[in-house]
RNA sequence: GCGCCUGUAGCUCAGCUGGACAGAGCAACGGACUUCUAAUCCGUAGGCCGCAGGUUCGAGUCCUGCCAGGCGUACCA
């Protein structure tokens, strides 16, 4: 529709400039937006603001000359005028609109989706939180951002793979082993004391128990070397099965956990770091080795391998990137929390030293989020083990709730959770607005089949009956859904749907409340099915991007 | 100190990459269920878009400088 007038007025600007009335046929390109104001019409142009510096004349009569030769011919623009300092507002007519309908009644599911990936392969890379405690809600967020993008991007024609990245190799995991072998020994009746370095949570005490109970101790109590390493390694594989039962409840399920340590006992990162010493980018100063990024736009150089001979979580990070992009990816997406904003500059020298254009790199920052309980801040500290984990969450507020609060909102904004209101199922809560569009129509359509109404197929006929202010409201708001996913898509930007669906959603229940789908009108009624499966459609399709299910009563 | 993010109605946030008089939702107030689900709808009220300059026909949006909050600035991850 747009774009047929688009070209409408592109012809019409020609067609002026044959006739004498513009000076200059050098056009730009034509940009329509949908005006705010509804007595600005279903469309307007800046067309001729910014030709006036071209054309060498006022905007309002090159407007006024563009609408003279305007070709209306099929009549479905109602009115066009020139409005303001040169803006040509149109005015469609209501059928217009019909055919939207039929687009989504035949395209279904598929209704929205765009093939701007055309195949191309691209990772998401999201979570990956060390295996040392369970995920909190600043996971989740991540979590649902990430995997709604992933959705967004495989609706929109791209070969997308989810992975999550799992750190179980340095020292976070030596520590996590040390804590665990503590306890332990604690249980036995050790008075060693507990570090403050060490992790402090309950969980920790929890996994300790566990190996006692499985008549594990034997490795466990081994000679304390070995015994941290068993510890650290039960740990880390019991919390990482942890996370993912969370993620597989949270509706977030990933195509491969991709294990740091694997890149070491392959010799990805020995074999990386030598080649990046090949190359000159990698260099020994101080007795550590150094990277180079600072030749690339990072603010210095980087250490790979420290003194003591460790690599940094930097070293293998870089062999992990390059194993992406030689594993075929064409795009790589890694979501970070926003306090690892420091690192992008890093990792983008990396990638470019290896000879990767940076452009196929990309970060999406998450703001952490503020739990809150009724307006009132819960107390969350890592170090002291005490935090409100997603299961918990997951437990209290549902699945739905929590995705769609996380995704309601810029991911680059921080977010304020709050428990009670997530849970509360009234209209305070966005979440059971727009899923009750769906249980209602749900409800229709089976009160429909109840009177014998089954045929619901799109028909010009019926569809020339929705004239009323409400329907053509709906039908321009579905015809608005695809560049809502097109955004989407371009910008890595979720929390568009929940925008537009809250839109959708409004327009909806004040269509309810104000007409009967089922009459003892035949055609009409007929017409009026075929609008709300149209709305229950993108309903459905917007919420599952979300990963929010679409109830057929509530 | 330097860098990144944020600042829009009492609260929580949008604002389509520069367009028309700044939009929702909550909360407040007043109305609507003998009807396909009232988890709904209709109406009222609410604003120096953090502040000050600049670019532009035109700025919440772009530039500069301040102010406030968050985060980062490791041989941690």
């Amino acid at each position: 529709m747009k774009d047929t007038l688009k070209a409408l007025i592109l012809s019409a600007a020609q067609k002026a400039h044959d006739a004498g009335a513009l000076p200059n046929n050098g056009f730009p390109e034509v940009i329509l937006e949908t005006p705010k104001v509804q007595a600005h019409g279903d469309f307007s142009t800046n067309f001729a603001l910014i030709s006036a510096s071209i054309q060498k004349l006022s905007p309002k009569r090159i407007a006024q000359a563009v609408v003279d030769h305007l070709d209306n011919t099929q009549q479905w623009i109602e009115k066009v005028e020139v409005a303001g300092p040169g803006f040509i507002n149109f005015h469609l007519h209501p059928s217009a609109w019909h055919r939207v309908l039929e687009a989504v009644l035949t395209q279904g599911r598929r209704y929205g989706a765009l093939n701007l990936g055309k195949g191309t392969r691209i990772q998401v890379e999201y979570v990956s939180s060390n295996p040392t405690g369970p995920l909190h809600v600043g996971h989740g967020r991540g979590a649902a951002v990430g995997d709604s993008v992933a959705n967004i991007l495989a609706f929109c024609g791209y070969d997308v793979q989810r992975e999550y990245y799992v750190n179980d190799s340095g020292r976070q995991i030596e520590t996590l082993g040390r804590s665990v072998y503590l306890r332990l020994k604690a249980l036995s009746g050790s008075k060693d004391p507990f570090p403050p370095e060490c992790y402090q949570g309950e969980y920790i005490r929890h996994l300790a128990r566990e190996i006692l109970d499985a008549k594990e101790t034997l490795p466990a109590m081994a000679p304390e070397e070995a015994g941290v390493a068993f510890c650290a390694r039960y740990a880390a594989k019991k919390i990482t099965e942890g996370m993912r039962k969370d993620l597989e409840r949270f509706g977030v399920i990933f195509d491969r956990w991709y294990s740091e340590q694997s890149l070491y006992d392959a010799g990805k990162v020995e074999r990386t770091l030598s080649e990046l010493t090949d190359k000159g980018v990698v260099y020994e100063k101080d007795g550590a080795w150094w990277f180079r990024t600072s030749a690339y736009g990072d603010e210095k150089d980087r250490v790979v391998i420290r003194k003591d001979g460790q690599p940094t979580y930097f070293a293998s990070d870089i062999a992990y990137h390059r194993d992406k992009y030689e594993r075929g990816f064409e795009t790589v997406i890694d979501v970070w929390g926003a306090d690892h904003h420091g690192y992008i500059p890093r990792m983008e020298a990396a990638v470019e030293a290896m000879g990767w254009s940076k452009a196929r790199f990309k970060v999406i920052l998450v703001q952490l989020v503020n739990l809150l309980r009724g307006g009132v801040p819960v107390a969350m500290s890592t170090r002291a083990g005490e935090f409100v984990t997603l299961g918990e969450v997951l437990d209290e507020v549902g699945k739905d709730a929590a995705r769609f609060l996380f995704l309601a909102r810029h991911h680059e904004s921080p977010l304020d959770f709050d428990l009670e209101l997530a849970k509360t199922q009234s209209n305070e809560n966005p979440v059971y607005y727009v899923q009750y569009v769906h249980a209602r129509i749900s409800s229709i359509l089976k009160k429909g089949q109840e009177r014998g109404i089954t045929e619901a197929a799109y028909s010009e006929e019926a569809a020339s009956r929705l004239t009323a202010p409400e329907e053509v409201q709906l039908l321009k708001a579905l015809s608005g859904y695809p560049e809502v996913i097109h955004m989407c898509a371009v910008h890595m930007e979720p929390h568009r749907i929940p925008f537009y669906l809250m839109d959708l959603a409004a327009f909806f229940h004040a269509y309810y409340n104000k007409h009967r789908v089922l009459s003892d009108d035949p055609v009409l009624t007929h017409a009026r099915i075929c609008l709300v499966l149209a709305v229950k459609e993108v309903i459905r399709n917007g919420l599952s991007l979300l990963g929010v299910s679409a109830p057929e009563k509530m």
